[in-house]
DNA sequence: CGTTCAATTGATCAGCGTCAAACTAGGTGG
DNA sequence: CCACCTAGTTTGACGCTGATCAATTGAACG
């Protein structure tokens, strides 16, 4: 692990308020390692060995039945990943693999364990961390259930809007192939997706999206904040 | 409050390990009440003002979005509800309403926020619980996402036959149109995947299920642990 | 410059939803 | 006790959404 690493960890919501003896303790016994793209790091149905956090790069959490894949979420810097496994000690639901060149922390879930027994800042976190997660997946579930395909790409693009500072011209920052499967559809029907959104002033070239009539596509998006803010 | 209430809800995992004094904390700002069929015990967008617990009867979550609305799940007695609205002091995202005549506890979330800054043990079978609702409903996703529907109900009858005690008929607690939304199908869908099922000895009526060649559906059902344990 | 893989497009089809009607079953009141 | 009402379930006909298959275009990379 590198010492540089430490700080950015350190200042994750997960981490920034417990101990700092607590915090030493848990980075101890911590890996860093750096993959490269499309690496699997983890196999859905493994026991749970570490808790791992996304310091750089991208990770693709996916699921598969019965020769079928699915993309169940992409996670950015910053991101930790299978915490309700590792606290459980339960084997993981989802596999993982890199998209891109990512770096990747990997805390022994032990040991994750043993302080969140000992250090209560920490077991704050974990649960805040965990509700925001339950409720993140309960959203995706709303969308699935109730929205076509069109209205969740619709939404999508506003949220992604937002995030990227909300000017009219933005760009995908994930494979057509893969958003279309974060979407529940396959990319052939995403293309026609895409098109469809053209007479609601949605233009996209490539990556890059621009979104013309905002209160057109929002009149079919109608996001609302219990299925589309990523916050709360 | 019943007093003869209090023994039931200290042996759910939520309570039985935490300290006496703070189960009294919890239990004496806690309401109880008996519901009519029915009622709407919460609306979706609401601040969440109490923790919920099932006492007796049983209670649908749903959502409702642009006219259309899906039932995410059904709890029963023992089953706590909106746990991770309660502790992060969010709207809840989706509403709850009685099926049947029930009797709910309302515990105010404040007061369960307050205890689990206090004792630990709480706040441990917070977050197995929480990690434990999260994994559920990954599985839910991963059903939705990658079997159809008929898959999906040949699961949910395996299921249930091992939770009614495993023996060759049983019977559907719920009514089928809400089976049906629970699935993610229409209520004539259902009546058609069930006559589908009959080439593999599946035979419905009424609310009898009986199965009689569980190999048979076993081979189109596919269970896996990763989708379709309650458990783990 | 060719290889490879993603993205698009078109044609076709299956799954599932919608609508309407018939058929239950459980409960109510005469 | 029976007729009737209501609400859930089932059935049939039909159409839309989205999947599949196949072929083409496009873009990235060695």
């Amino acid at each position: 692990m590198r010492d540089s690493d430490i700080p950015a960890i350190r200042s994750l919501p997960l981490f920034n308020e417990m101990a700092e003896e607590s915090f030493t303790e848990l980075v101890r016994g911590a890996y860093v390692q750096n993959f490269p793209p499309h690496m699997e790091l983890i196999v859905e149905g493994d026991p749970c060995d570490f808790l791992h956090i996304v310091v750089d790069g991208s990770v693709e959490l996916l699921a598969n039945w019965n020769d079928r894949e699915t993309t169940m979420t992409i996670l950015r810097e910053g991101a930790t990943f299978i915490l309700a496994a590792a606290i459980r000690d339960a084997p993981n639901l989802m596999s993982a693999r890199t998209l891109e060149r990512s770096r990747v922390i990997m805390i022994p879930a032990e040991d994750v364990r043993a302080v969140f027994e000992k250090d209560h800042a920490f077991a704050r976190a974990v649960v805040m961390e965990l509700a925001y997660c339950y409720r993140g997946v309960i959203k995706g579930v709303k969308g699935l259930k109730l929205r076509s395909s069109i209205e969740r790409l619709a939404n999508y693009l506003l949220k992604l809007q937002k995030k990227m500072g909300g000017s009219e011209t933005f760009t995908l920052s994930v494979e057509k192939r893969r958003l279309a499967s974060i979407l529940g559809m396959t990319p052939e029907n995403l293309s026609r997706a895409i098109k469809a959104l053209r007479p609601y002033g949605v233009e996209i070239d490539g990556n890059k999206v621009s979104i013309k009539k905002p209160e057109d596509i929002r009149v079919l998006a109608k996001p609302t904040p219990l299925i589309d803010d990523p916050r709360s």
